[in-house]
DNA sequence: TTTCTAATTAATAATGATTACGATTTACAT
DNA sequence: ATGTAAATCGTAATCATTATTAATTAGAAA
């Protein structure tokens, strides 16, 4: 997902548009790897100095509940990254060492069939945890 | 796994045998939920009321690491239970009402084949999240 | 059975991530 | 330009988890 977009649907839901806001969102749009609430801190803290962690953890939030980030837990911490581009349900590879994705286009959900009668299934989790070709 | 099971492989791997790692034993045992290190304590501290967190997770992370006990991550935090019984590969369905589950005998990574040449694939987590008949 | 030693535990403090709060500042509609 | 709700700052509080140190205990060896 683009600035553009981002804002888009910040502003269709009343949000207002803050340098801080900003600068969390182009940090996402140029950095494909999952980040923590830290990374981001440390980064922007060289720009924005007064950058506080309540800012930070409220605006994920806020773009996690708007769909422009997706969030996932890795090794016990929340990570963030800006949404897929591509509208089609998929899953990802995520690279251990450098934290960079690939998109799998494959839901086992598809092939579950009716293994689960009687059971209301509101969510799914599929993730490959491993190395990414640059980084073995 | 039962209890005698768990103990084998404790005594196997030179581990000494303690009331109180019997008591977070027999808990596993005679429940079938996803429950964290705070759920353990409250009961815990019932017989045992000098029990404390150290020996908790100290605990928990020996029975994980010795395949005793499964652990995840449901919202935020870390969920242990008894290794299933079955020992051939499969998923499960976590119902986020009771904390139950169900075998899904089902790995979507059989389905994966060369979807990711010159990857390092190491891991992979699949759960089905939702509500089970009893608690729908 | 008694003794010895390393493993285990208790009690509590420390850490690290996340959330909350009151005061201040800011975006933007009027 | 002004008013007001939203957003942010600075900091403290909270919650889960880990670490520390001293005391206790299981199990081996005498």
């Amino acid at each position: 997902m683009n600035l553009q977009k981002a804002w888009d649907i910040l502003k269709d839901n009343g949000f207002k548009e803050t340098s801080k806001r900003n600068q969390i969102l182009e940090l996402f749009v140029n950095d494909e790897r999952y980040l923590t609430a830290r990374d981001l801190l440390d980064v922007m803290q060289k720009d924005y100095p007064s950058m506080s962690y309540d800012t930070v953890y409220r605006n994920l939030a806020t773009f996690v509940s708007l769909g422009i980030l997706e969030e996932t837990e890795l090794s016990g911490e929340r990570h963030f990254r800006m949404q897929c581009e591509s509208d089609s349900h998929h899953h990802h590879f995520i690279c251990m060492d450098c934290g960079k994705i690939k998109e799998v286009p494959l839901c086992p959900m598809d092939l579950l069939g009716a293994a689960l009668p009687a059971y209301e299934i509101d969510n799914h989790k599929f993730e490959i945890y491993g190395r990414c070709p640059e980084c073995k």
